[in-house]
DNA sequence: AGTTGTCAAGCTAGT
DNA sequence: ACTAGCTTGACAACT
């Protein structure tokens, strides 16, 4: 098991996820902005190689307005040696990483201007990864979409969509349970046709499900990922106290989490952790994890 | 220096 | 009709 958080650190100074107004969009704007982030993912991950934590969401904003109309520059060719720097980085460190489009991207949506503008920002994140050199084991995650009033034509939809995808997009999409339009039964029945691998979201799931029990529903989400696909990734919250049903926490419940990691140990995955505190509460999770898995990336 | 309205993009549920 | 929430607040203009 890896252990990580998602885009932020709060203790290092430095964000990986600094962006601009698309009203001041320049050129010299946007590589001032990429070369910034591109520094700080680095400092980001030396930070969590050094503690333990070796699983990460690299933000979408790592470069501002990729995938917008206004953007002409070739970043990928700019900052070559950065990226292939930062990969070889990952790929030394054995870091698991991951990538969470926003919640615009849709490539279920009746109206084909949306499904063409998600299908460019998936193509950016998939450059993201291919430039600094990943493996199909670096993962792109999305939900399945709206609804549309007709679930089962949404399901058409995106299984439609999802066979005209490029290749390079195809190897890296996941797909994952939402807490409101749908559970793990939908992601299950849509990787029975289409074969693509299904994160398990444990926050969502207690939000949105069929009566399967953490056990069950792992069992299957982990049967989705072949060995290309590396192991199954696992997101994990809890609900912010007194908060509307589907906060994610601002800390981690300590309690919560130890009841979850001995539920599951006797699973492997790697573990996201979403919690608004980030690396606080990941570094609180790795104390528990090494009093109950004896948790010691070097055994996997 | 600190505060606050605003920011590319969509959808759903709750009020 | 409007807003909070979503994987993550940060930017930029104002006081």
């Amino acid at each position: 098991m890896r252990l990580g958080y998602p885009c932020i650190n709060r203790s290092i100074g430095c964000t990986a996820n600094s962006t601009f107004r698309l009203a001041s969009y320049s050129k010299q704007n946007l590589l001032a902005k990429v070369e910034n982030n591109l520094n700080c993912l680095m400092k980001i991950l030396e930070y969590n190689v050094k503690n333990g934590l070796f699983f990460f969401r690299i933000s979408s904003d790592l470069v501002p307005f990729a995938s917008h109309p206004i953007c002409k520059v070739d970043w990928s060719k700019h900052f070559e040696k950065k990226f292939k720097a930062i990969g070889s980085f990952i790929m030394k460190n054995r870091i698991r990483i991951s990538m969470h489009p926003d919640q615009f991207v849709l490539i279920n949506s009746p109206r084909r201007i949306i499904v063409q503008r998600s299908i460019k920002e998936l193509e950016y994140h998939c450059k993201v990864l291919d430039a600094m050199e990943l493996d199909s084991t670096a993962k792109v995650q999305i939900h399945i979409g709206g609804v549309y009033n007709d679930k089962e034509k949404a399901i058409d939809r995106f299984i439609t969509e999802y066979e005209s995808l490029p290749t390079s997009i195809k190897k890296r999409l996941v797909i994952e349970n939402d807490h409101i339009s749908y559970g793990l039964k939908d992601c299950l029945v849509i990787h029975k046709r289409i074969k693509i691998p299904v994160i398990f979201d444990t926050f969502h799931h207690k939000c949105l499900n069929n009566g399967e029990s953490i056990n069950a529903a792992i069992k299957m989400a982990k049967k989705t990922w072949s060995k290309k696909d590396g192991i199954l990734m696992i997101d994990y919250s809890s609900q912010k106290p007194k908060a509307k049903k589907g906060t994610h926490a601002e800390h981690i419940n300590i309690k919560h989490f130890k009841k979850f990691i001995e539920e599951t140990k006797n699973f492997d995955f790697d573990l996201m952790l979403e919690i608004k505190d980030k690396e606080r509460s990941a570094l609180k999770a790795i104390r528990v994890l090494k009093e109950i898995r004896k948790y010691n990336r070097l055994l996997f």
